[in-house]
DNA sequence: CGTTACATACCGACCGGTTTGTATGCCCAA
DNA sequence: TTGGGCATACAAACCGGTCGGTATGTAACG
């Protein structure tokens, strides 16, 4: 936060930490962990490598740290739905629908998820990937689960179902749909998965 | 088919080529295509890079020839619920539920997909495997349409639904399914998706 | 049938370039 | 002046891919 000299080349560790991460993910996304360099990382982001390893162990503990990051952005993205416990949880819930529905009209870059990337990629392998990617996992489910459970209480369900487990079947549904999208090249394939997932939900609840 | 000398053969370029693209997946599947070099693969085929570079042009041939493979086997698997039209398409969907469930009980290897894997890991930039991807997931859907579209024919449908859309739904929920439960180490989440998509494929129809 | 000529299958050393990571020193703010 | 932020230079392993060579199967020909 410190700003002293205009004019000179500012040193600011933390928002140069963050221009690494950021880069990281802007190339992660496109070509996977093991795809991206080091050096490609710290060209994108304006910076040599004595620099990155300044700030970095090793390029394991970059990639933990854009998970991470990738969370926080998703949480912050989502809060808008989760948070505003005023109205219905059921509106809630649609109001998450939108906003991922969002997602597939942004033309500057492709629907994807970098903790579904990752998982698919180095989870097998490294533990420390696989254990930051479950529990990104896990709290995008336990926020719907939450909202689930509420909707629970103010909606009559049609059917018995447990919270949990739908907001995995949900969890899933979201990331698969992003993976065949990218396959496919086809955003309007998230589209409908997401609409039939909204019908979904509407449907474990009776009418009014 | 040539089969020429009767004792045992040395050289078999068929089945060497096979040993190849059976090293890929087994190391694929482990390690993502970037994380898994030729020499590794060699190595695993008991075979040398003279060898190797001797039946496929490139890494890229081989990755491309290991998901065309992998497409194969996967349809050989599903064979024997798609092909058996002489019972009720509905109950060859649920055969294929219980294969699908199969996968997740075979503790040999884990429940993934290099399917999914490629798509997730290299369509963004590369061509050659989007394509190859795109070609997989096309397939698996147009058999599942196919067993919809005929379920609707003999089952009435409850409400309105368009069986492309609705296998591409399902197809998506399987793909974000594995990964999800490989990120989470989850045989039993996989399970649980695949009840809740069966229960979601019979509501899609009138009971009886 | 036997020899020769050639195509195919495979080997393993090697090449240029790239990889992650290290050692060291400059530069600027406190 | 001192220490953290960053750059330069370099190391050592590893990457995909090439190349010369060898072993083996096959077909033509006498």
């Amino acid at each position: 936060m410190p700003k002293k000299s205009p004019t000179k080349r500012e040193r600011d560790p933390a928002a140069t930490r963050q221009r690494l991460i950021d880069a990281t993910v802007r190339l992660m996304l496109q070509q996977g962990f093991s795809g991206t360099s080091v050096d490609q990382i710290c060209k994108e982001a304006g910076m040599t490598k004595g620099g990155f390893f300044h700030h970095f162990e090793n390029k394991e503990a970059l990639g933990t740290a854009a998970v991470e990051w990738w969370g926080r952005m998703g949480t912050a993205l989502y809060a808008e739905a989760w948070q505003d416990t005023s109205v219905d949880p059921l509106e809630q819930l649609h109001r998450m629908f939108d906003i991922m529905a969002g997602f597939t009209r942004r033309d500057d870059n492709p629907v994807v998820c970098m903790v579904g990337m990752m998982s698919q990629e180095m989870s097998a392998t490294n533990p420390a990937f696989q254990a930051a990617c479950e529990k990104e996992l896990n709290l995008w489910t336990e926020n719907v689960a939450k909202l689930l459970t509420a909707a629970k209480k103010r909606h009559k369900p049609k059917t018995k179902f447990d919270p949990v487990q739908t907001a995995w079947f949900l969890n899933s549904l979201w990331q698969g749909s992003m993976l065949i999208g990218k396959a496919c090249r086809s955003r309007h394939l998230i589209r409908d998965n997401l609409k039939l997932a909204r019908s979904y939900v509407d449907g474990l609840f009776q009418a009014n």
